[in-house]
DNA sequence: ACGATAATTCTAGGATTGTCGAAATATAGG
DNA sequence: CCTATATTTCGACAATCCTAGAATTATCGT
């Protein structure tokens, strides 16, 4: 993850409707929810959310997968984790987190 | 830290410019940076730059303070570290973390 | 007051984003 | 094929963002 990668995802992440998104993506777990099931939580208009959803497929922050007639979404742990791991290696104290620290710089 | 604050602040730093600056603060520590430290950094017209600072300063990311002619800018490390609370505790798998959850909602 | 330095504000342009209805595509079942 | 469901793509419009030169404000030293 380097600085243009995470500026990305943070970009995607830094709208309240993806956000939202995400979150209910993280809290659905490994199962992911499917566009319609988003919709239904959130209560905004088609288009706009699978607009929004693209951004965040986009940005490989959601996978997609068809079942049917229905399209699961699923939130990628790994990328979220390595963008937390980029925002507390660089833009963060360090201060009593020793073992993340890498250079001492 | 509720999600359209950690909204605001994503978006702030959701731009390759924006996160260098704000990089760089953080690596200057507490004792921050002025503009002009940062332009000599970073390269790039001192309208464009303020402009930039301006975004982060209004979302609480980085504070100023003048010193004469200088204008020292210093992040928030609190709010950051509150950002990434909330990333961890709403956006983030949690496995193997417990001390970190907070209400086991 | 004057000149130099530091940084912001003004202004303007093109580029990008967010929204959402209408139309189109994909899948399933009879 | 036809109908219903699920979701995307198209199209348009307003709003916001990014960039950067020019002008302005603030501070310091003399």
């Amino acid at each position: 993850m380097n600085l243009n990668q995470a500026a990305r995802c943070l970009e995607k992440l830094g709208n309240p409707t993806r956000l939202e998104v995400f979150r209910l993506l993280v809290r659905a777990g490994h199962e992911g929810l499917s566009v319609g099931e988003i919709q239904d939580h959130l209560g905004i208009p088609a288009s706009t959310l699978s607009h929004h959803i693209g951004h965040l497929v986009n940005a490989g922050l959601v996978a997609q997968q068809r079942e049917g007639r229905q399209l699961i979404c699923k939130p990628d742990f790994a990328l979220m984790d390595g963008l937390i791991d980029f925002l507390t290696a660089e833009c963060c104290m360090l201060t009593g987190k020793p073992e993340t620290q890498r250079d001492a710089g």
